[in-house]
DNA sequence: AATGAATGAGGGTTCATTCAT
DNA sequence: CATGAATGAACCCTCATTCAT
């Protein structure tokens, strides 16, 4: 006769398994997947190296969980981008969503840095899975947004609106990565808040004065 | 019994030293650096494993000495921006740059990879010497011909160059990065022509219709 | 607060027991002793894995307890052969007798299985007591039968009744292991009379034509 | 520029091979496979664990191979049965063989233990590879001297060749197996050859008194 | 008494590195 | 110098056993 009922029994097996990809996350960001040992990941995780198979049939099958159970909780909420008629209103959307994403980016330097040092041993389907949960992935959502903006007459006509569209993330994720990831190094809160506010600004006006004649 | 002078032994030393370094990036961006084997290098190198310990001492030495001697010759010769007073001229040498860059990120997929597999094992010192040859190092050519271009009236006088100068190696990095290295994918040449010509246009005249009150 | 009298709860232990080893006894054969674990036996037996250590003090006691208590009430009950005063008789109660045993391996084809993966963990006396129980032990039976059959002038008396005993289980137990065992194999019952019947004949009448001089 | 010739590559991966054999067949034979270890056939072959590898793809591999390098250039050779003519020449032809058999099984009862042991870990080519080997095999043999010897008249024509031809071998195999494997005992070979001489009699000359009416 | 999650020792296997030839 | 067999530390994973519930 079980102690624990069946509904019991599920949450504490989910808290586990949250338990152990979260610890598993951080050692594998840290370490790097393939440096980081199963061992590592048991005593972050408060438990015993046997403990991991209970829950999960492979180190490997550790690293294509993170992002369903961990990542995706906190990567996916993003707000809308709100519809602007006036360039004031879009130069302040932006610059909110702009701020989210280095926020967000910073947040999860561990999964990028897992996805990093895991992505020769990522099949096709996870590396897509974990690309999706990527900061680049909200490429999308500004699509729409330039799309609606454009029909609307904020945006100008001949914008390749997919090319642009990946324009503010990548801005955003390679300076953050690099600074972050690649260097170690933290930006503080005053310095992105103005780089952001850079970037939109160059993003809406363009480089070139306008009184130069196209 | 030296059968060789000591210039041809040095000659020939440098040159296995190149062959070896050369083999270990090929191996090292297919398989990431933790998952090769110096076997894997070895015969990749066409010689004994021993004998790359001849030429190296560990597997992190080979590491450590791709980017000084194997992608440095090729990623450093970038040609530099010309001065501009048009925006039209501007449009042609950014363009220029663009492709130029795409080519070099195109060509030099391996050494990203090589970069990127091997983030958790590269020290501080490794990590940007690494970091100097990426293709977002040139942003900081683009921000001196920034600089030139304000003082000569073709770009606006408010740009920050720093932010600006960021913006088209990041985009032309990131998208190429996420086709290549994540996803496995090529892009043909008129593709990746479009995608340079529409970032430099949208990077020049902003997103905004410029009919619309700033 | 007990809520079964002494007895009952000495019968369903009892019973319990029976059901593990019974299950440990299957499992020990399909798999092999060192193979099979004890979440297989628990499983096959319909019991939590701790439950089997309520009833042995471990893997290797089940394994002790297996001929007790699994194969001694089938193994031991094989009729004991007739006297016979002409060779009829003697071909009757031999060939009765070789299909009652070739009956007894088939049908005990997995304690033998058990007997054999377990051999390198088994103690002297566990082996001993396993032996026991091997269809060869009705050598001795079939001994006696011999000497009584060589008083009342049946059976030759310059027999070997100890080396003559064993010539027959010898060659039951051999075929049928043979097929069953080391081939997986079965036999089809009339393949196995006809086998048993060729065999006591051989036995009975040797392979000499008799009108060969000796 | 190799030190040593093809030639003498091949000789030495030859002895090697052969080397770490020998060592895993007495290693298997005294703990059986599932038991034995990696490192206790290392330390019986006097190498490192590593070594075992450079020669052997796995545990199952050296299994695989014994019975083709081990056990193969041993039992393969055992003398064909003279053709016979009378009741005397086929007694002692038997005899030799006989005893023959005994002294091949008890040379290679680390072999038989070997495959016992390893049963449930054979897959069925393996398993039949091993049984070729077994001493049971000689089976064959004997029945085409029984086939000859009953077209000559020495044995009686209602023999069947395949039951009687295996009546010797089970014997021999059983008995020896009895004694050795599975109880641990040495026979004198007295005993054995007392042994042999009364089971080929009575093989020969069947257990009835020759003066009971059939 | 029954359960099954937790444990951790132990085993097969890999691979960077050494060194005798 | 070149070679590649030998080495053994280290890792992933299994599973007998324990014990809190």
């Amino acid at each position: 006769m079980p102690r624990l009922t069946a509904h019991d029994r599920r949450t504490h097996n989910a808290e586990r398994r949250r338990q152990i990809l979260r610890a598993a996350a951080r050692v594998f960001a840290d370490r790097g997947y393939a440096t980081a040992t199963i061992e590592n990941v048991a005593r972050a995780a408060h438990v015993a190296e046997g403990t991991i198979y209970n829950y999960f049939r492979s180190k490997e099958d550790l690293l294509i969980h993170i992002p369903r159970h961990i990542a995706g909780p906190v990567l996916e909420q993003l707000a809308a981008l709100p519809e602007v008629d006036t360039a004031e209103a879009a130069e302040r959307a932006l610059i909110a969503m702009g701020e989210a994403m280095v926020e967000r980016v910073s947040g999860n330097i561990r999964f990028v840095k897992v996805f990093l040092s895991a992505l020769p041993h990522l099949s096709r389907p996870a590396r897509e899975e974990y690309m999706r949960l990527m900061p680049m992935a909200t490429a999308g959502m500004l699509e729409a947004h330039l799309r609606r903006g454009m029909e609307r007459g904020v945006y100008r006509r001949d914008l390749d609106p997919a090319v642009a569209g990946r324009a503010l993330p990548a801005m955003i994720f390679m300076i953050t990565l690099g600074q972050r990831v690649f260097l170690g190094r933290r930006m503080t809160p005053s310095m992105s808040r103005t780089f952001v506010r850079e970037a939109v600004r160059q993003f809406l006006h363009g480089a070139l004065d306008q009184r130069v004649p196209v």
